[in-house]
DNA sequence: TATTGTTATACTCTATAACTATA
DNA sequence: TATAGTTATAGAGTATAACAATA
């Protein structure tokens, strides 16, 4: 267990790391908001998926991740199909031209990486990426009412957990 | 040099520590929004300092910094002096509220990461702050016009360094 | 003229709550 | 009754640009 100076240290960190993200915002299409190309980067990574399940990725409430999807649907970047299993539920897929969006993405962000961290070693990044995984799930503990979320390597089925959404009304 | 599919990892997890960051919102006073436990934090770190100096601290805009010390300023927990050394400036103070302020926001925080990082060691939250400095470093690279700013100890004079401000309109 | 700081405006992201359509 | 998703609304954070006072 750290100490004390090491937290507060750890909150300025985390506040000041919005600089960073702006950073990275601003090489982003100006149709291509941060969101959108959240979505897209985790549709090109984990496949199709319904809502939830993206909800659940980008670790926002369901009506934030909405709107959201609607922008990049409505521009063609993704298609929302229906499933066949549950009609309330939608299947989000990339289209040819999303992912043509997505290359040019990753083309960006490669850029500006390999600008800004041209003296890092790859070891450091893997550091880096490994920690902030670890304190993501440490946080991410008390939201998924402490359930594990293994990580499926492919489009898969389901994921019947508590989901991220506005908590149903009473 | 690390290579494309680390800096899309990075990328990624930039994008998702924002859930981390909204987490350590919640925990805040209601009228103690996140803009304001920074100023409130910095100026409890570095000492009286003034608005371009804080700007460049929060890596925001000087106009950002001016509505959240404008904040701060009209609860009480900060007083703005005027600069003895140039009239258009003020000198950035925490008031004995304001100390009392902070020293909650301390327990607030201290409180949260207790719970969440119960599993941390103390050397794996050293290297997360590390690396996490370095890759603001990094970053900052750019806005600074690549001039080094080496954290000056004391409550200090100046840092006639481009600041953080919109630029001026020619 | 240039700089410090303030303010007005606009945009993005977010959560809450109410609503629909299914289950 | 409960769940999947949508939408309306409100709040926080930010940047841009125009402005006042001073250097």
């Amino acid at each position: 267990m750290a100490g004390q100076a090491q937290f507060e240290e750890l909150a300025r960190q985390l506040s000041a790391i919005g600089a960073v993200k702006r950073d990275m915002g601003r090489i982003l299409p100006s149709d291509c908001p941060a969101g959108s190309a959240a979505v897209l980067t985790l549709l090109g990574r984990h496949g199709d998926m319904r809502m939830s399940k993206l909800a659940e990725l980008l670790a926002v409430d369901m009506s934030v991740t909405s709107r959201h999807v609607a922008h990049v649907a409505a521009r063609g970047w993704i298609e929302r199909l229906p499933d066949p299993a549950d009609k309330r539920s939608r299947i989000l897929r990339l289209t040819p031209v999303g992912v043509d969006r997505l290359d040019d993405l990753y083309r960006r962000t490669t850029h500006l990486f390999a600008e800004r961290l041209s003296d890092w070693t790859d070891d450091e990044v893997g550091q880096l990426i490994r920690l902030m995984t670890r304190l993501r799930d440490s946080f991410g503990d008390c939201r998924t009412s402490a359930v594990r979320i293994p990580e499926p390597a492919a489009p898969v089925v389901e994921e019947t957990t508590l989901t991220t959404r506005t908590p149903a009304s009473t």
